[in-house]
DNA sequence: GTTTTTGCAAAGTATTTGCAAATGG
DNA sequence: CCATTTGCAAATACTTTGCAAAAAC
């Protein structure tokens, strides 16, 4: 019944979590795969992807999902607010204002996307009946 | 300099359209694919990507990528606001509004995710440029 | 007839996973 | 020591693409 949490000490993933902290360009896995090898000559990408994993079910970082292209990830788990170039895929931070009143930006809007996630009424349902 | 716009007609490509206008559960490719399946017995996966993609790109379907699975299709190319469980997968729709104030649904949200896209300043400038 | 679209298969990305060795506590 | 994490490689999931035949106009 009680969470089994194990977490032990990894540099590989203290380091992926202070690069992600650090940069802010919201990378994707490959992208921290590279910086990394610089540090550790033989990471591999599947302990990359193991510890974001890790690291955004424990809400230590935040994973952005795009179209198009691989997800990234954010060090900050507050701004969920995004804007991203679909030219040059770059994705800047977005002062987080209310959604009909578009945020003022340099950028030039043509669309926006909100998803909401959590648990939905049916299965909250039959979790009660459990 | 002026936009080739081919569009001829498919049996096919009216029904992937239709399918996903009538459907209310945002269906992936997959989705249309099984379910064309008994009306064009050969139809393949790529015929039915291709489409989704061409009627993304005209604005006659809009694509919703969320985090772990396929794209999801909406035929309501006006409504941008999702929930989807993070329990059972499914996504519903949401009533637009400012998103300070979370919405009022029966389900229970956990997070949430904006993202705007369009043309940065920096590309705009670049644009300007040429 | 010419161009677009299809079905098929192969290729291309993105991500996950099994396993034995290495590491942490 | 035992459990977790790693590196490696293979597997999986999702999507795109090349090509010849079929369909649209």
């Amino acid at each position: 019944m009680t969470e089994k949490r194990a977490f032990r000490y990894s540099a590989q993933r203290e380091r992926i979590l202070e690069y992600i902290k650090k940069s802010c360009n919201h990378p994707d896995a490959d992208m921290v795969y590279r910086q990394l090898r610089s540090e550790f000559p033989a990471i591999s990408l599947g302990t990359v992807y193991r510890n974001l994993q890790m690291l955004t079910e424990n809400s230590l970082i935040k994973r952005i999902s795009v179209a198009d292209g691989p997800d990234r990830f954010d060090g900050d788990t507050e701004g969920h607010t995004h804007f991203q170039c679909c030219k040059c895929g770059k994705i800047y931070d977005v002062n987080e204002t209310a959604v009909m009143e578009y945020p003022k930006t340099e950028h030039r809007i043509v669309s926006h996307s909100i998803i909401y996630s959590g648990i939905c009424s049916k299965c909250l349902t039959e979790e009660g009946n459990q």
